[in-house]
DNA sequence: TATGAATGAGGTTTCATTCAT
DNA sequence: AATGAATGAAACCTCATTCAT
C-alpha cells in the first residue's frame, strides 16, 4: 500500500491551497477553473480532488485558514496591561497585516469570501467566527476600559468593537481597489477614533452630577 | 406602429433589472444563470438580450445604477451649514439607507460588487467613482471644519473621508451577514467617532503655545 | 385595403433580392441573418416575410433569378451560322459576364449557390436546369458542327459541353479566390481548346480509310 | 498511466474527423451541429472539444487535411519523361479520385469548403495552396513541352495549367450534382484537349517561316 | 400594408467531476 | 496513490419567424 508520509501530505495539500489562493485572488471563485488550480499547483485533476473533495470544499478550506490565520494574529495583540494600549496594540497587528505584501492575494480572496459568504452557509461560518475573535477581543479590552473608567460609558463596547472592525473592513476594500490609498495616514486617523473612546473631563464632571 | 413607447421600454428595462438584481442577490453574478433572470423577469430569452447586451452588461447596468442612486443619497445629505452636523446629516441618511428593508437585495450585490471590482474594470470603476463621491463631499465638509477650527487640524481630511467611508462599507457587510447587526447602536457610535473628531480645548491650547 | 401597385410590388421585391444578394455574396446564406438583410434593404422584418416567406425562400429565388440570367445570357449567344463560330461567340459572352465587377456579387453567390445546390433539392434544380441551358445549346452546336464534319466525330457533343461548363465553373471559382487570375490569357487558351475539336486532315484521311 | 497511446489519440482524431467529414458532407458547414458530429462520433462533446478547439478548427483541419491528400496525389503523377505523357498521367490519377466512391464525401465537402474560402481567409488560404500545387505541376510539365517542341508556343503554361485545373474542378461540381456524369466521356474529352495542345504540323511551317 | 418587439428552440462551448488505467 | 481522458449537464447567446399594433 503506497501510503505517503503525514509531512507529505500535508506539504501537497498546502501546494494545492497556495495555487488554489493565487487563482482565486485573480479570477474570484467562480471564474477560476479547477483547471487552473490543477495547473498551478503542477498536480493532476485526480490528485487534488484526493485531496479536496470538490471545489467548494477548497473554497471553505480557505475560509477555515484564513480563520485560524487570524486567530493567531489576535493572540498576537492580547496581554497589554492598559485597555486603550490593547486597542492600540491590535490597530498595529491589523496595520501590519494590512500592509503585507504577501498577503495581497489573501486579501483580494478575503473579500470574494465576504460575497461567497452571502450564499454559502460553510463560509458565513468561517467569515462569521473569524470577525466574532477580534469582536470579542475588542469588547473585552473595552469593558475593561470602561470600568476603570478609562473609556467613556454611555457607548456600547459591542458598537465600538462593531466599528473598529468595520473600520478595518472597509481599508481592505479600498486597498485592494486602488493604489492610492494611504495606510499610514488612514491608521493615525483610527488612533485619533480610539482615543475619542477615552473619558474626558466633560465626561466626567456629568458622571459625577449624576 | 408598434414602435414601444419609451416609458413601456423603461418600465421594461426595469423589470429586468428588478430581476436581475434578485437573483444577483440570492446567488451572485456568476452562480445566477441568464435562465434564472429570465424566468424570474417573466420574458423570453430573446427579450433580455433585447434590453441588454449580455450577462456583463447586466452587471455593470446594475453598477451603474447603484451609482447613480447613492449620488442622489449624496445630494440629500448636502447643504447644512455646520461642517459637523454636514457629517452627522450625511450619518442619518446612510442609517436610513442601510435601515431600508426594500434595500437589502441592494446591499447584498453592493457586496458581490466589490468582489467583482477586484477583477472587472468597468464595475471597479463605477464603484470607485460610487465612493467618489461621498468621499469628495466629507473632504469638504472636514476641510471647511478645519478652515473654521472646528475640527482637529492634525489629522487629514482625505484620512477622515476613508475612515467614515470604510465604517459604512463594513456595517454593510456586517449587516448583510448576520441578524444582530444593531444599527441603532452602531449609528450612535458613529455620531461619538465624529465628535471625536472637533477640536478639544486641549487642541486649542497646544495650537496656541505652538 | 391599401394593396399597393404592382410595380411597386416588385420594386420592393428588389430591393430585398439586391440586399440578399449583397449580404450573401459576403458571408454565405448560412452566416447571413435576416436581420442583415433586413438592415440593409432598409425595410422591416415584417416587410421582408410579405415578400418571401422564409429565408429558404429568398435563396431559391436568387437561383431562379440567376437561371433567368443566364437563359438570357445564352439566348444572347445563339443564331449564327458556323457552329465553331457559335462557340466561340458564347464563349466571348461567358467571358464577358466573368468580367464583369458588377457581377462579383452574383459570381460569388452563384458559388454558395453550389454548395447550396447539393443539400437544397430546389437550389440543386435550379442550378442543374441552369447549366443545362448552355448544355444544351453547345450540344446543338457541336452536333451541327459534327454533322458538317467540322467537328471531330469521335468524341461525344456531350462530354464536350461538360468540359466546356466546367471549364467555366473553374473559372468563377478561380477569379473568385484570387486577384490574379488572367481571364484574357485563359479565355485564348479556351479558344485554342475549341478549336482543338476541329476535324484535322489526319482525321479526315482516317474517315477515308474506314 | 492513463496517458494515451499516440495511436490511440490518432484514432480518436480520425474518428471525429470522419464523423465530421460525413455530417459536413450531408448538411454543410454551418447547417451541421456539433451535436451532429458528437453524435456520429460516438464520443462525448467534451471528448470532440479535447482534440479540435473548435467548430472551425474542425473545419480547418479536413481543409489541410484535402491539401495533404492532394499532394500525395500529385506525387503520384510526377516522374514520366514525356511531358504530354505526364499530363495524361495526372488527368487519370484525378480521374481515378474522381471515380472512387469512398471519395464522394471528400468531393462533396470539398465543394462546401470551396465556398467556405471566400469568407474565412484560412479555408482560402488552404484551398489555393492546395490547387497550386497542381498548378505548379502542370505548369513545369508545359514549359518543358514548350521547350521541347511539343507543345504550342503561342498559349501560356499558366493559363493551360488554370483550364485543366478549371475542368477538374467543374467535374467535380457536376458529378456530385447528378447521376448521369459520365466520366469516361469526359476524361476521354479531356485527352482530346490535352492532345489540342500539341504542335501541329501548321504550327511548324508557321514557324519556320518566322 | 407595415412595423419591430417578442419568442424559444437550438447554437457552440465550458467545466466540475469521475474512473479506467 | 496518481493520472488525465472522458463525461454530459448546463452555461451564454443567436436568430428565423410571428403577431399585436
Amino acid at each position: 500500500m503506497p501510503k505517503i508520509s503525514d509531512k507529505k501530505r500535508e506539504d501537497r495539500r498546502q501546494q494545492i491551497l497556495e495555487a488554489a489562493l493565487a487563482c482565486f485572488s485573480a479570477d474570484g471563485f467562480h471564474q477560476t477553473g479547477m483547471a487552473d488550480i490543477v495547473k498551478r499547483s503542477g498536480l493532476s485533476h485526480g490528485a487534488v480532488y484526493l485531496y479536496f473533495q470538490s471545489k467548494d470544499d477548497l473554497i471553505e478550506a480557505l475560509a477555515d485558514d484564513r480563520h485560524r490565520r487570524e486567530a493567531i494574529l489576535n493572540s498576537v495583540a492580547q496581554g497589554s496591561g492598559d485597555p486603550i494600549e490593547g486597542l492600540h496594540a491590535l490597530v498595529r497587528v491589523y496595520a501590519q497585516w494590512l500592509t503585507d505584501p504577501m498577503g495581497e492575494a489573501r486579501r483580494r480572496v478575503g473579500i470574494h469570501g465576504w460575497a461567497e459568504a452571502l450564499r454559502n452557509r460553510r463560509v458565513r461560518t468561517s467569515v462569521v467566527e473569524g470577525i466574532d475573535l477580534p469582536r470579542a477581543l475588542i469588547v473585552a479590552l473595552v469593558e475593561r476600559g470602561q470600568h476603570d473608567g478609562l473609556i467613556k460609558r454611555d457607548i456600547g463596547a459591542d458598537a465600538i468593537s462593531r466599528v473598529l472592525i468595520a473600520i478595518f473592513q472597509g481599508f481592505v476594500l479600498q486597498k485592494c481597489w486602488g493604489e492610492d490609498f494611504d495606510v499610514a495616514a488612514c491608521m493615525a486617523t483610527v488612533t485619533t477614533v480610539i482615543n475619542g473612546f477615552r473619558t474626558t473631563t466633560a465626561d466626567m464632571k456629568r458622571r459625577t452630577r449624576t
